[in-house]
Formats: C-alpha cells, structure tokens, sequence
DNA sequence: CGCGCCATCAGCCGATCGGCTGATGCTCCT
DNA sequence: AGGAGCATCAGCCGATCGGCTGATGGCGCG
C-alpha cells in the first residue's frame, strides 16, 4: 500500500494557508485532498465523515484548538494519521500535541519537499519531526529540569495573571481577599514551580508555556 | 489605468503562503505575481528591481521585519503600494506599518474576495483595512492613553529581553557593560513606553505586543 | 489516621526596584 | 545651527519584593 493516492483534510484557519497546501497537493497525483475545515470542531466532524489518511491540522484556531481535536480524533479512535504543520516551533503546545496522538509536527516554514515526505511517512504511520521540534523534545527530555512540568494551583495562577497586570502584591492581596503573607506564599511556590526567582521571569515563563496570554 | 493587470510581489517568510497567494492571484487574470520574497531585505531588493503595483507584505519575518522593510522603501520612494498582510490583529505593528507608509492592512483570515478587492484598490492608492484594524485604530484616535504606540529602541528591548529571562538590574549592567543607573533609565522609559509600571507587567505587554515570545 | 497538597496567615530583614532630578555626548533629520 | 531621540551616568529615597521560619486548618487518598 505503499504507493496508492494518500487523501488528505486540511485544518487551518487562514483561508491562505489553506489555498496554499491545497495547491501544493493538487500539483502531485499521489495526493487528494479531500476537504478542508477552519476549526478544530469542525476538523473532527470532517474527519469523520471523509475519512482521510493525513489530517494537516493548525494548532492556534479561533473555533477549536488543534490539540483537542487531535485527543478527541484519538478518543473515538479516527483512523487517520494527524501532522501537525503550525507556524511556532517556540510553543508550549509541541509535546501535548504529540502526547494527545499527532504523527508528526512540522514548522510552517518547511519547504515543500519537506512537507510531502512527511505527509507520506505519515500516512504510513512514521513519526515525523522538524529538526528544531526534535531538538526542542530532546532537550526536553535530557534535561529533567522541568520535572514534569508542575501545574499551577489556581490559585496561584490567579495570583500570576495580576501580577502580570502589574499589579502589587498589596494590590492582588485586596483584590482576591487575602493578606499580602498569602500572596507571596503562592507567588514563593509558582516561582519553584516555574523555576524562575522573580516575577518578571515568572510571567515571561508563563507566556511561553501558554499559561497566559 | 482602472483595468490594466495588477503587478504584485509576494513577501512572507511562509512558503506555504507564499503558494497560497501566488495561486490565488494566478487564478484571475487581473492579477500577476511578478515574484516573492521570504523577507523584509530581500523584499526591498526585489521591490525595487520588479517595480511592482503593490506589495503583498507580511510583517514578522526573521529575514527583515516588514515595518522596516516598509519605512526601507517609502523612503527610496518606491512607487509600490504596500498591503500589509499579517496573522495579528492584536498588533502593536498596525500603527507602526501605516506610519510607514503602508497602504493598507489586512488579516490573512480575510476572504479571498476581500482580498482582491483590497489590492485593487491599494493599486489605485486608496488605503483599505480590515474591519478588525478599523476599530483598533478608532480606539486608538478616540483613546489618546496609547500615545501613538511608541516604539522600543533596541537596547530597551535588550534590557527587556533579559528583565524577561529574571535578571536583575545589577546582573543586566554587567552583562551589557553599563552601569545600573543606565539600566534603571532604560526600564523607566520602556516602562513609559509600554504603559506600565513594572517589569512584570512589561513582560506581558511585550509577549501580548509580539515584542518578545 | 497519618501524609501530601493546598490555602491561609505572621514577622523579620536585606536586596532590589522605581521615581525623581539632572547632566553629557552622539547621531540623524530639518 | 538646532532639536529630537538615544545611550550613558549619578545620587537619593521610599516602596516593594523575596527569602526564611513557622503555624493552622481543610481535603483527599490509601
């Protein structure tokens, strides 16, 4: 089966994007796209009733996150493989995306002998990784020094998101009906769990991590 | 000169949407897509040798951002108009774009029809944003507390930069070779600059602005 | 019924921050 | 030539932060 037409469903919320990985594919007999959605909530429902081999799935969409969809997609068990193409290798969002059941992550930018290889090593059930995803996962793993990467209280991320604001802890400790001891308990404790010493790097790490913004 | 072809050149450092466009605008014969550019440097160079109508422009590049590439060819006069073309509408560089020199200014979630109707009328000099920048920049007149969005200068980035990574201010001095007070000065004027008054809500306002993240 | 985690609070103290005022030299643009 | 913006530096001072130590009560899990 190694060389039948591979059918793919494009999920993206650019219009352009899609275009774009659309004409790319249309360009090359040994692919089909099968249909294109603008949301996760609607990638799944697609996905499900075409059926594809590929799923070329966005992460960041306003109707729908990639990464729900690709857990609900694994939830019901949809047989197709998802690759996740996505513009930030910056993003908090590699590894949930990987640990929800995506084949593969690629950067945007990838040229597009890049993105056909790996939409066939995909469709044939390989892992396919970008270069800097991989060395993001492999510094990941060999340096333990996000063990296991903590969650937040949400207490604590209540204190984060006004600290964020620029808000004092005098400030967050009337605003959330506490003393101020208690504020900087929790702030004490998110900054072991975030492995910064202040509450700039605290906020910056955040950021990064997706807990805010 | 309502109907003659409408030249364009293509500057975004996606290949993906590099295609998506190009095969956008090969599909009416109105348009023709002279050549692309991956970034703000080589967008200038190619602006100036293809001469084209309008200039299709993303504005996070690695290559070259494009605000610079913007101010670049407004000041050699290039006789382009440039269409700014970008995933944010959360973006500090709308203001900045247009100050450039930037026709007009769209989000890549717009539709295809909204697209060409709005290069054609760049082509004819009128300026055309989206509905969603619109309301930003009326904000934006209406509320004079954003004070026409100042710009960071480099070295307050680089002190912002390391404010992020949880450096004091000690710890910066050294690393940049100035003294504290330096160091202090710069983070009063980007305090100033960005709205805020602390390092913490600094580092949210630049992660939310693009300026770091 | 302990053990762990969370939320709450207290006091102390040195370190750091941020505001204020004021100054110099450089470069770019007009 | 002059002004604007940037980068550099100084000293002073009150406000704020972050670390340390220690304590209480609630909740869930085995």
């Amino acid at each position: 089966m190694a060389d039948r037409t591979i059918t793919l469903l494009i999920v993206d919320d650019h219009p352009v994007v899609r275009d774009g990985l659309r004409g790319m594919f249309a360009s090359d007999p040994g692919f089909s796209v099968l249909g294109e959605a603008a949301g996760g909530v609607e990638g799944v429902e697609l996905a499900l009733h075409l059926d594809p081999d590929v799923i070329l799935m966005d992460l960041r969409m306003p109707a729908g996150s990639g990464v729900e969809a690709i857990a609900e997609l694994t939830r019901r068990g949809a047989r197709a493989k998802v690759l996740v193409l996505t513009t930030y290798d910056t993003d908090s969002d590699t590894i949930p995306a990987i640990e929800a059941g995506a084949t593969g992550y690629l950067l945007k930018d990838a040229p597009r002998d890049e993105l056909f290889t790996a939409v066939r090593a995909a469709a044939e059930g390989r892992t396919v990784l970008s270069p800097a995803v991989v060395s993001r996962l492999v510094g990941a793993v060999r340096n333990p020094a996000t063990p296991t990467v903590e969650v937040l209280s949400a207490r604590e991320r209540e204190v984060l998101e006004l600290v964020a604001k620029g808000t004092s802890n005098r400030e967050i400790a009337r605003e959330l009906f506490i003393s101020e001891a208690t504020v900087k308990t929790h702030l004490t404790h998110l900054y072991r769990k975030l492995g910064v010493k202040d509450r700039a790097a605290a906020v910056a790490v955040a950021y990064d991590r997706g807990i805010l913004g």
